[in-house]
DNA sequence: TCAAAACTTCTATCGAAATAGAATATAATG
DNA sequence: CATTATATTCTATTTCGATAGAAGTTTTGA
């Protein structure tokens, strides 16, 4: 069996997902230009076409033609594919424990107080629905 | 440029870490064994030693040689891998913000009460330290 | 000692991912 | 309307990852 295609976007996929969410929908020259001014892949112009279709044809992104040239437009939503990212890790190193993830999480990276603040009102928050209706 | 080597262990690699972390050190014809009875994948023998070495080569295991066969055995510690592809997932998703991620992780998967208990606790004792001493 | 058994190493295949050039199509303009 | 831009499609190259068979090596037992 040869290696199978990733489950998730891949590394460049995901940069070029990031920046169509953030922009809307956009032509290849304006994705091209954004991967060179934001994180400094200066692909050739046939590359981030080339990728454009593969993704379109994963069914990350959707084609329209405008003009001369095509929009490329998000068809999947980021919270769909993070959610799947974060899933997939949790199974297969966490094998499927979000509560060992987090654990992991909170000692091994720098949070900063404010963010453990959040974090805290959101599990005081989770713990108050799970009292009253679980 | 051709794709990059993977900088953390791959689907399978990750299987045999799992395994070599739990039992020890292991001949290739158990990291076989329990291959299939874990999780039922069926490599042939020669397959398990193509990727044991390959492994090997990564700086993942060492070898040593025990009778007429080798012994792998973890070079790497568990906690380290685990933090490595959790720190990837965090630059890669969510631009470094470990907060962001642990807030998508707890309102997109299961917890339990239990575990929601062991996070608080945690944060609890993460805040009071950093209370004293940041 | 010579063959069988047990291992390992070498080589190979196949698809995925990253990347881009050649060829082709389409639009614009003097 | 012919030429020049501009865009896209097709094809190609390279390495990685997954997998395994053939060939070679070392034990071991009759």
């Amino acid at each position: 069996m040869p290696r199978p295609p990733s489950r998730y976007p891949t590394e460049l996929e995901l940069e070029i997902l990031k920046i169509i969410w953030r922009e809307g929908s956009l032509p290849a020259a304006d994705v091209r230009d954004k991967l060179a001014e934001d994180i400094g892949r200066d692909l050739a112009h046939t590359s981030v076409i080339t990728t454009l279709n593969v993704m379109t044809d994963k069914g990350y992104l959707s084609r329209k033609r405008k003009g001369k040239s095509f929009l490329f437009r998000a068809k999947v939503r980021e919270n769909t594919i993070s959610r799947g990212m974060i899933g997939d890790l949790v199974d297969r190193v966490f094998d499927g424990s979000a509560a060992a993830m987090m654990l992991k999480l909170i000692e091994s990276r720098d949070i900063t107080t404010e963010e453990l603040q959040k974090v805290e009102k959101l599990v005081q928050e989770l713990k108050e629905k799970t009292d009253s209706s679980g």
